[in-house]
DNA sequence: TCAAGATGATCAG
DNA sequence: TGATCCTCTTGAT
C-alpha cells in the first residue's frame, strides 16, 4: 500500500530494526548491484520519509533513495533471510532482521544535494507537522484542473495517493471533478485536516479505515467487510456497490490515467 | 497457463 | 493524453 503513512511506517521499522549497526547490503537481482557494494558494510545511520519517498542514510554519506511506485514493496522481517526468492532488488540484512526490496519504480544511490532537490520539489505532506497547508491551497485555488487530480499531484499535497484522495473527498462531500479555484478556504481546511487525521491513523495501524463510526456496518445494519487493502472505505473500488450513506450507487471513472471513485449523490457538482 | 489490473511517476508527442 | 516501466496476484480459459 505505497501512500505516504506507508513509507513513513517503513522509515519508523528500518530505524527500530537497522539504524546504528553495520548491515549487509546486496541485490539478489542484480539491478542494484553497484549501490549495494558502495554501502554494504557501513552503518545504517538513519531512515526518513518524505512522502512517497523513503531514503536510508549511511554513515559514510551515501544516500539510498526508494520510490516504490504503484507495485514496489519493501518487506521486513525479523529472524534469519533465506535465499532470496523473486526479484529482490535490495537486500539489507541486520543483526536481527532483513528487509526485501521488489518492483521499486526507483532505488538508486544519491547524496545530501540530490535528496534536497527531490524534497523542494514536494508539497505540503500531511504526516509532517511543520508542513504548510496554506501553500498547498494557494496552488488549488488558482488551477482549473479538477480538485482530484491536484490532490494526487506530488508537488501540491506529497504522500496522498488514490485511496486517500477518494475518501478524502467523499468525508468533505466534495465532487472530484470540481475545479480547484472553486474550493473555498474553509472546505480545504476541513479537507486538510481530514487527511491529517485519516493517514496520522494508518501510521498508526497500518490499515486504511475511512468510515465514520455513525455509517459503520453495525450502525448501518449491513456485514463488515474489509477491502482487499484492509480496511473500511466509503468509495475506493467500490463502483457499482451501494453508498454506506445515502445507498445510492458508487460510480467510477479514469482521470489522469488513475482510477477514480465517488458517490454522485453525496458528492454533488457545484 | 495466460492476461489483466493495481495504492505511481515520467517521458514523448 | 497515451505509452511505458516495475512485480505480483487474481481470475478467466
Amino acid at each position: 500500500m505505497p501512500e505516504g503513512h506507508t513509507l513513513y511506517r517503513l522509515a519508523s521499522d528500518l530505524n527500530a530494526l537497522f539504524a546504528c549497526q553495520p548491515v549487509e547490503v546486496t541485490s539478489p537481482q542484480g539491478r542494484f548491484s553497484d549501490g549495494a557494494a558502495a554501502v554494504d558494510g557501513h552503518v545504517l545511520e538513519v531512515a526518513e520519509s518524505a512522502g512517497k519517498h523513503l531514503f536510508i542514510r549511511f554513515d559514510h554519506g551515501p544516500i539510498v533513495h526508494v520510490h516504490l511506485g504503484l507495485i514496489g514493496a519493501l518487506a521486513i522481517q525479523e529472524g534469519v533471510p533465506p535465499p532470496a526468492v523473486g526479484a529482490v532488488r535490495l537486500r539489507i540484512v541486520g543483526r536481527t532482521a532483513y528487509a526485501d526490496l521488489r518492483g521499486a519504480t526507483t532505488c538508486e544511490l544519491i547524496d545530501a544535494d540530490q535528496m534536497a532537490v527531490i524534497l523542494a520539489r514536494l508539497g505540503a505532506d500531511p504526516l509532517r507537522p511543520d508542513a504548510d497547508p496554506d501553500k498547498a491551497y494557494a496552488r488549488i485555488h488558482k488551477s482549473t484542473k479538477a480538485v482530484g487530480a491536484l490532490l494526487m499531484d506530488q508537488s501540491v499535497l506529497a504522500g496522498v495517493g488514490n485511496i486517500f484522495r477518494a475518501e478524502a473527498l467523499f468525508r468533505a462531500r466534495l465532487h472530484p471533478l470540481t475545479p480547484g479555484v472553486k474550493v473555498s478556504k474553509r472546505r480545504w481546511e476541513r479537507l486538510w485536516f481530514d487527511l491529517v487525521d485519516l493517514m496520522d491513523y494508518g501510521v498508526q495501524t497500518g490499515r486504511i479505515d475511512t468510515v465514520r463510526p455513525e455509517h459503520e456496518p453495525e450502525a448501518m445494519g449491513r456485514p463488515a467487510r474489509i477491502d482487499d487493502h484492509g480496511g473500511e472505505v466509503y468509495v475506493y473500488r467500490r463502483a457499482g456497490q451501494p453508498c454506506h450513506v445515502c445507498g445510492g450507487l458508487i460510480r467510477t471513472r479514469l482521470l489522469e490515467g488513475r482510477n477514480l471513485f465517488w458517490c454522485p449523490t453525496c458528492q454533488r457538482r457545484r
